[in-house]
DNA sequence: TATTGTTATACTCTATAACTATA
DNA sequence: TATAGTTATAGAGTATAACAATA
């Protein structure tokens, strides 16, 4: 138990909770290192392409791809931009919705993506599952996505928060 | 399972950790907008006054919170020089190291730390706890922990990457 | 009128390297 | 020479509000 935990309450769930924010962010250390250092992007750029990858014929709404990775329209726009000057995505007018723009995964993206993949999940292996068995890997992943469900029903989406 | 989760690996161990992703980074949402709330400081301030609060006489070593916290040092002395000019913090000059600058917790320091808590621990409880029994916060709380514990002994110390 | 995406703008934060003082 | 902390600097990223285009 750190001292941090005393401060803020020493039972149980703060140390769970410490645990968590220490754990998530000395990850994040290691893997903006090796997305920098394997594929030059940043984690938030990283992100982007993976949830581009996986969508349907590699596309997603502008503003439905903000919502996904929780940010505000203007910063996936700068984002955007910076991925389509690097060749990684490109942008198309919607054709039912001229208002719309859709995000569109290049086939360089594709290639970018699968070329930081497997030092990312590197990364993930040594840092959280070495020391865990698989039945501990899926406990924690039980939990995880029980916590992860309800702190979606408490944040509202980007265009709630336009709105309100 | 979202569908991120195909792209990176739909396995046990890609659904573990992105829903550790996903659950910090909402957590990390909605504990910045109470404390901002509730006390008017970020969340690195925060963490930097809960740091000292627990620490002997409220003192630390500039580095050694710069280490603790995960910052370089001179985005320590940023955020020092801010949490100085509210009043929550101040700085000490050394009497065994003249070198060395002691961070020092306020006497208003402790009361705003004080006055966020509550609401921080509302958050947490609401987001995380209120979803699992007693028992599985303690399994939680067991895996999470090692799996920081690893990843500390992955990443240098501020001092480390100055040297290297 | 409401919604989509961009832009203008301003601000926060971070790190690197140079610098000062001390060991 | 090495270490502690600050500062100068520059850059990355973010959000809010105003805007143009479309529904």
């Amino acid at each position: 138990m750190s001292e941090f935990e005393v401060a803020v309450g020493a039972d149980l769930r703060s140390q769970a909770y410490f645990a968590l924010a220490e754990a998530y962010n000395l990850l994040q250390l290691l893997m903006d290192e090796q997305l920098r250092r394997d594929g030059g992007v940043t984690y938030v750029q990283f992100v982007l392409l993976a949830q581009l990858a996986q969508a349907p014929q590699g596309r997603l709404r502008m503003t439905d791809l903000a919502d996904t990775v929780l940010h505000s329209r203007s910063g996936l726009t700068y984002q955007a931009t910076r991925l389509e000057a690097a060749g990684l995505l490109r942008r198309e007018r919607s054709e039912e919705d001229e208002r719309s723009v859709t995000a569109v995964i290049t086939d360089e993206g594709r290639r970018r993506l699968e070329q930081v993949i497997p030092g990312h999940q590197a990364v993930v292996q040594a840092g959280m599952f070495d020391v865990l068995s698989d039945n501990q890997v899926k406990e924690l992943a039980e939990k995880l996505d029980a916590i992860r469900t309800r702190l979606r029903s408490m944040v509202p989406s980007s265009a709630q928060r336009r709105r309100g």
